[in-house]
DNA sequence: AAGTATTTTAAGCCAAAATTAACATCTTTC
DNA sequence: GAAAGATGTTAATTTTGGCTTAAAATACTT
C-alpha cells in the first residue's frame, strides 16, 4: 500500500502551507507549486495520484491545466479548488473532466476525505471506442466492427466488452438492459446472447461469448482447452 | 452508449419528483424509493451505475444503506445527500466508503455533473483468488488453475482450500453443498471428491485431497509418510 | 397508416451437471 | 488374512439450465 502523492497548485502561500502541513500529517506527500506555468509542467508528469488545482491563478489558470491534462488523454483524478461557489462553475469544471470541486474556504479534513475517496477508484476510461481482441466497438454509434447493434444488444455487449474475460452474472445483464421490471425473464438474456454470437460469428471474430453455467457469460478469445 | 441508471432513496416526495424530472431530461434513468427499507433491498441488486442516498430517513437511514452495501464488498459509486453541511458529516460519509457528498439544498445541475463525474470512471473490480501450494482458485470464475469447476465441485473445493491442512468433516461438506436435503447421502461427497481428485491429477498439482477415515477430508501438499 | 426494425414470447431441442446405483477397493479389527 | 464397514470409481439415468427459432407484439419511421 503506497501512500498518496499529489500535486497542489495554489498561489496563496499562507493557505498552502497550512493545508500542506495537515496533508503531511495524513500521510499524503505534496508537491506544491505556486504558479500555473509550473503546475502545467508538472501536471502531465507521471507519478501523481491526484491533482489539486486552484482555479484562480495569475497567468495559466487551474482551468487551463485541467483542460490541457484531459486533452492529452491523461486520467489522473483532479480536484478543483475555487473561491467561486456558484453551481455553474462547479458544473463547468466537472463537465470539463474534473472529478470533484471544493469551494473555498474549506476544512482540510474534507479535502483529505475527498482525496481518499477519489484515489481509491481506478483510472478513467476516455476512449469512445472499446477494443478487445480483434473487436472494435464504437459506443456512440453502436457499431461492432462496422455492423450495427440494436439497443438491447448494445447494452449487453457493452457490459461484456468493458470487462472482457470476466463473468457477467446473468442477473446483472438482465438488470442492465431491462431494469428491475417484474416481467423480465432469463430467456431475454439467452435470446440476445444468441443474437450476439451470431454477429460475432459473421464478423469472423476470434472472440466468443462463453457461458458459465449457473453464473453468467463472458467475452473471451481463448481457445477451448480439452 | 448506455444511459445511466441510478437508485435514488429520498423520503421527501416533493423534492424527489422535481429532481427526477430534471434527471430524466439529462437522460438518467431513475428508480426512486421513499423508504430506507426499500432502498436497502434494491441497493444491493445489480444494475445501478450509482446510488444516491439521502442520509436522514425514518427507520433505515442512508447511512445504514451505505454501510451495508460496502460491507457486502460492492463497489457501486455512492453519492450521499444530506441537510447536514458539517465537515464532520462529510468526512464520516466519505471515509465510510461514499464517493461524494452533496449538502441540501442543492441545484440539480450540480447533482447531474457530479453523477457524471462519478460514473465516467469504470467500476472497481474485486476478484478474489485463493491460493495454496501450486493451486490458484479464482472464486468468481470458479477456475482452478484455469480449469472450470462445476457448481457442486466449487462449493466443496472452496471449503477445502479456505482451510488447507485442516480436516473438513464429511457432514459439513455435505451440509455446505446440499443443505439439509433429506435425500442427501455420504456418497454424494465421495463421488465429488473423486471428481476433484481427477482434476487435481490432470493439473499435475502437488496438492492432494486426503481422506481421514471416519472424519472427513483435507487438502494437503505433504507427501505420505510410510 | 403502412412498412420496417426490434423486442418479447414460447416451444422444442440439446448438453452439462447432478444423482443414482452397482460394484471395486481399501482399512481396521479380530 | 478374512470379514465388515468405509470409501472409491464408473457408467446410466434424470434433471436442470441454456440454446435456437419462428411467430406475435410492440415500437419506430415516413
Amino acid at each position: 500500500m503506497h501512500s498518496m502523492r499529489i500535486l497542489y497548485v495554489e498561489d496563496e502561500a499562507y493557505l498552502a502551507s497550512a493545508v500542506i502541513h495537515l496533508l503531511k500529517k495524513a500521510d499524503i506527500a505534496v508537491d506544491w507549486v505556486a504558479s500555473g506555468e509550473e503546475g502545467l509542467k508538472l501536471a502531465t508528469k507521471p507519478g501523481y495520484d491526484c491533482l489539486v488545482l486552484d482555479i484562480m491563478l495569475p497567468g495559466v489558470s487551474g482551468w487551463d491545466i485541467l483542460k490541457e491534462v484531459r486533452s492529452q488523454g491523461l486520467t489522473t483524478p483532479i480536484l478543483m479548488l475555487s473561491a467561486l461557489a456558484e453551481v455553474d462553475d462547479k458544473v463547468r469544471a466537472l463537465e470539463a473532466g474534473a472529478d470533484d470541486y471544493l469551494a473555498k474556504p474549506f476544512k482540510t479534513a474534507e479535502l483529505i476525505a475527498r482525496l481518499k475517496a477519489l484515489t481509491r477508484r481506478p483510472p478513467l476510461q476516455t476512449d469512445e471506442t472499446l477494443r478487445y481482441a480483434d473487436l472494435e466497438y464504437d459506443l456512440s454509434n453502436r457499431l461492432l466492427n462496422g455492423t450495427p447493434l440494436t439497443a438491447k444488444e448494445a447494452e449487453l455487449f457493452e457490459l461484456l466488452i468493458r470487462h472482457p474475460e470476466q463473468i457477467q452474472p446473468k442477473a446483472q445483464l438482465l438488470a442492465r438492459a431491462w431494469g428491475n421490471e417484474a416481467a423480465s425473464s432469463d430467456n431475454y438474456v439467452e435470446v440476445y446472447m444468441s443474437y450476439l454470437r451470431k454477429k460475432l460469428e459473421q464478423l469472423g471474430s476470434s472472440a466468443t461469448i462463453k457461458t458459465i453455467r449457473n453464473l453468467g457469460y463472458k467475452l473471451t478469445s481463448e481457445k477451448d482447452v480439452s
